[in-house]
DNA sequence: CTGAAAGCGCTTACAG
DNA sequence: CTGAAAGCGCTTACAG
């Protein structure tokens, strides 16, 4: 079934029923409603393949994963920017395609969209100067960053407001009179972290403390890391911990109790992401909007491949206070859960 | 940069550039070597849409995700499989393609196919007697199930022994001196639904006791249901439930501890699918290897892609016993966090 | 508004 | 072992 079969029973010429599909206002009504009743009857569908050979699109965005943050595969944030990736890229006509790569091999992508698999890409788990960037820039390949990396060139991005988050979750912590706050953030390299560590500064500087250097913590968004972490953070008698992803709070949660500490009663503790469980666990939390960014990532690079201007854009985080926080609001999880239903 | 560039450059036809590429075994070592360092020192790489046109096949495996089942993108099962799926694929120099559709939208995959955007399909969240499983085999195109459908055609599948599992979880606790077992399970039309009530059917004929058909619940597979259910689980006077996935389990502590109710003191309760979260909140679970279904899944597709037989796959399961169960081994979690890590 | 023809970049059957 | 040529199924500039 070819788009030579549908010229021949409508009596026209391919060139004709390819108008009918791409350019459907070049052609007559009649001929128009001839062709379109033989495609609907027998269900033809255009080769997309021919169709990019032709046009030079794919119609693919593409979304490379380092196996080494293999991580992120479990992480409920992946799933969500997948979801609204998709959403968006659906409404456009255009699909997801997804690859691996070691580390920040630049080559993965190179040789993607060199050989025609995408037309751009999505990138995410930055680094500050990620020669990702730079390489997707010099061979001109549209692409969107999840996230705000330093960089010397510039580019267009879907970002959540991280130095805002962690600014509002810390001075709610010195708020609630807290004196010794540590900070279990993510590696140094990648620039969310550098983003957290940003606001973690801010609002001491706001309330004129300093930071004590030995208080920040810097490891994988691992569980382990967070258990391992909080565990030297105690050593420094810390009355409070901040931790650059509920995942890591989760570990720290562990090595908490195991330090005969309840989060809430005998220190305060809050977490980054929302995920599911931390409502369970009565973790505190800043929360992103990880659909909406990936939503908007896929439509700002799907307007760049298209030829239109976009605007990057930032998105709001929100402070959610559960009981791990002391002198916290303390809302009761079953309450909450409770509206929520109610919601719904 | 195209296959005539490389001819050029090293004095030879196309099709023999062609087939250093494809077929090396044809071509006279020198003739090769030459060729093979033109196309290192200028970086080509073959426009796959070009060579998909031609060989009529496009190098992408499709996983389709029901916008209505959207939570799926949430769970860590999801994340598991496409780590999976993406590492096999990738070995074999195929891709991952991503697509939505409206519940049980047969069409979606027909029209991928036909478009000619993927070689073939891995299908997930499966029900009994799924049309798509009808319409795919008619239409002759290949995939994989994840999971055991009932069926009228014969298909290749990867799956998890969901029976058994469901099997060891209701006889430890029945062993374990339970009375009144309920069981909250997924939605009933699904195949995997009707797997965990067969091995919960099977413990309780093993142990000549009988069901009380009122104490088998059926909701989605979420923490919502699997509160509201264990709030009507409780007014039938039950000793344990079981969950059919963690997530509902994270609902149903909560309801429970609104009932005053602590998990491994006043009542026993297991779950499914063992997702991180679940070590944390000491609860029981039944443990499915989902990374290494995703990558049996990937093989078989790829295989049957490419002509060659193969055969369906189930992997077991394991049952993992925290605090969540009365009489259980009382692990204590912190212990097992700290094999774990040492293990690693 | 419509058609004939060229061409997108490959692969492979055929001939030598 | 190698080359010339056909053809995969489309789209679109050109001509009418």
């Amino acid at each position: 079934m070819k788009i030579r079969d549908i010229a021949r029973l409508s009596g026209v010429s391919v060139a004709t029923v390819s108008r009918v599909l791409n350019h459907p206002q070049m052609v007559r009504e009649e001929t128009k409603r001839k062709v379109l009743e033989v495609i609907e009857r027998l269900g033809y569908e255009p080769n997309v393949v021919a169709r990019s050979l032709r046009t030079r699109k794919t119609g693919n965005l593409g979304m490379v994963i380092s196996v080494e943050s293999g991580s992120i595969f479990e992480s409920p944030y992946f799933g969500l920017l997948m979801k609204g990736l998709t959403t968006i890229a659906e409404k456009h006509g255009y699909h997801l395609i997804f690859s691996t790569c070691h580390l920040s091999d630049v080559s993965a992508y190179k040789s993607l969209f060199k050989k025609s698999l995408v037309d751009g890409f999505v990138v995410v788990d930055v680094l500050d100067f990620d020669p990702r960037i730079a390489l997707l820039k010099k061979e001109e390949i549209p692409f969107v960053i999840v996230g705000r990396p330093m960089s010397n060139v510039e580019y267009i991005y879907a970002d959540s407001d991280n130095e805002g988050g962690t600014y509002r979750a810390t001075r709610y912590l010195i708020e609630k009179g807290h004196k010794r706050l540590a900070l279990i953030n993510g590696p140094k390299r990648m620039s969310v972290s550098r983003h957290r560590f940003e606001g973690f500064k801010k609002a001491h500087k706001d309330f004129r403390r300093s930071i004590e250097p030995s208080l920040v913590f810097e490891g994988k968004f691992t569980e382990e890391d967070g258990y391992r972490l909080t565990k030297m953070a105690l050593e420094k008698n810390v009355d409070a911990i901040l931790y650059s992803g509920d995942v890591m709070a989760f570990g720290g949660i562990k090595a908490l109790r195991n330090a005969g500490l309840e989060p809430g009663r005998d220190i305060s503790i809050i977490g980054f992401d929302d995920v599911p469980a931390s409502k369970l666990l009565e973790l505190s939390s800043v929360r992103q909007p990880v659909e909406n960014i990936g939503k908007k990532a896929a439509e700002l690079l799907i307007k760049m491949i298209e030829g239109e201007r976009v605007h990057s854009k930032v998105f709001p985080t929100e402070l959610i206070i559960r009981k791990s926080v002391r002198g916290g609001e303390n809302e009761s999880p079953q309450k909450e859960l409770d509206n929520d239903f109610a919601r719904r």
